[in-house]
DNA sequence: GTCTATATAGAGATAGAC
DNA sequence: GTCTATCTCTATATAGAC
């Protein structure tokens, strides 16, 4: 047992490894060449297995997309929970906020807007639905602490404002975050404290 | 020659019938089935015309898009300019704009939102590029009218703010225009008149 | 000018050798 | 467990009959 506790251990390490090299793959692929390029094969080859080996680790490819999808989601939200559990008095954690989906979407922009699409043509599994609410569900945590008043939908909308400002600047080529950061907070402060 | 041209302009007409079909097709297939589903086959079946018109029509699949998009861009221009060239009062014709916006997108939301997609994966045309930039210049000279100090990347900031809302809000199902206009409404104006 | 039939190519996915 | 070879399907685009 225990001289096969590595061996096996190691052998897990590798499994995982090559799983991880076929989703950084696809993912380098969206982000370079766009949905329509992410094919199983050009996965493959990226990942330096051969497709014979990438069928082993996926049955198809939605299941490589949204492993894909689960690793960006999972990582938002762990990074949503610590503001929106924090103490930080709820203006602090509105901008937090911004500044972590800002980071996000500037750190990969182009896999950003292509996993937006993909995702419109995957049926979620019940797991990833439930981390899609779990982010929607802190993200509307942190809107009320700032603006009891504010709407589910409303909250949507600042994650949408965010997302489409972030990503319109990412792409657009513009490199200052601070310029970005400056005018995301503008339009989410304006949106949530606009009256008349 | 006096013979003839009603001949040939019934012939031109139902050239431009057919064209029109298959442009329309295309459109339908887009809003119901999605990107990927839209195939020259599945078009020419849908228009009522075999694959071999359909290539007699356009030389490629790209070009089909192409027409669609131009239809869509070209009646929005047409819209604008209206508004733009208008001598209505500056903070009416940005609520113009803003009605335009959501008249539009939630004519077809799922069309808009596909061609957006399907954008990005097509090399447009001089004559295109020519569009967009006169759509955007209109819009422009709309938010500058209301807020001289307003740069050019905030008005590109304010056509997202509006497509992503009123799209969200047309793909969650919501069909209470006048909640929407409220919302795009308070975002733009929030972002453009939020101070310090 | 419109159709049917088809050439061609590339995709997802599997079989079976090693 | 990983590879190569291949099956099957479907897409774009063309050829040629009518």
């Amino acid at each position: 047992m225990t001289q096969h506790a590595p061996r096996k251990q190691a052998r897990q390490t590798r499994s995982i490894a090559t799983q991880t090299a076929i989703i950084e793959a696809a993912a380098h692929i969206l982000e370079q060449h766009g949905a329509a390029a992410l094919t199983t094969n050009a996965a493959a080859e990226r990942a330096g297995v051969s497709i014979g080996s990438l069928y082993q680790y996926f049955p198809n490819k939605q299941s490589i997309i949204a492993s894909l999808l689960r690793r960006e989601w999972a990582s938002m939200l762990d990074q949503i929970r610590t503001v929106s559990q924090s103490d930080l008095p709820p203006d602090e954690k509105l901008h937090r906020l911004i500044a972590i989906a800002i980071d996000h979407q500037f750190a990969r922009p182009r896999l950003a807007l292509e996993l937006e699409y993909v995702e419109s043509s995957l049926e979620l599994s019940e797991e990833m639905q439930h981390l899609a609410s779990s982010i929607a569900g802190e993200v509307r945590s942190v809107v009320r602490s700032f603006d009891p008043d504010a709407s589910p939908v409303i909250a949507a909308d600042v994650v949408s404002i965010c997302r489409v400002l972030t990503n319109d600047a990412a792409m657009r080529g513009e490199t200052d975050t601070q310029a970005v950061t400056r005018r995301v907070t503008r339009a989410v402060l304006g949106f949530l404290t606009y009256r008349e």
